[in-house]
DNA sequence: GACTTGACTAGAC
DNA sequence: AGTCTAGCCAAGT
């Protein structure tokens, strides 16, 4: 149980970011789900803003599976671009399939499904 | 201490 | 399928 340290919760969110496996993606929202004591997505995204080099950010997408670096100083295809290199299939419009790459602490690997015609989840 | 901004999301139109 | 709105929390001004 954390102590609600100040900064207690950002080294929570890298530990959990640390975690996901190459090949794997996590959105902001599952994060702030794990975190649980309130937080949100924009918490988690404004962690994540101020992330060092040890901490995978690039695992880290929004709810539609894209990158949503708002084109700040990370270029979004350098995002897409790591997670290419990982084994991360993205379709024509910078979207991967969550349902096969989203990260799931505590779940078993499993291999990781063909792409299925690049159908996205919420179809 | 109030106001604004931000690497978000879910729901409504 | 795309656009708009409201809710949310932390940090900076």
């Amino acid at each position: 149980m954390p102590e609600k340290s100040d900064k207690n919760y950002r080294e929570r969110v890298y530990r959990i970011v640390r975690s996901i496996p190459p090949g794997r993606v996590m959105t902001y929202g599952q994060l702030a789900e794990i975190l649980g004591d309130g937080y949100t997505p924009r918490t988690v995204g404004f962690v994540m803003h101020g992330s060092d080099d040890k901490t995978p950010w690039h695992r880290v997408l929004n709810a539609q599976g894209g990158c949503s670096t708002r084109g700040i100083v990370l270029p979004h295809d350098k995002q897409q671009r790591m997670l290419e290199a990982e084994g991360v299939c993205f379709n024509d419009r910078g979207r991967c399939d969550l349902r096969t790459y989203l990260w799931i602490p505590g779940e078993k690997t499993r291999n990781r499904a063909p792409s299925r015609k690049t159908t996205l989840f919420t179809n």
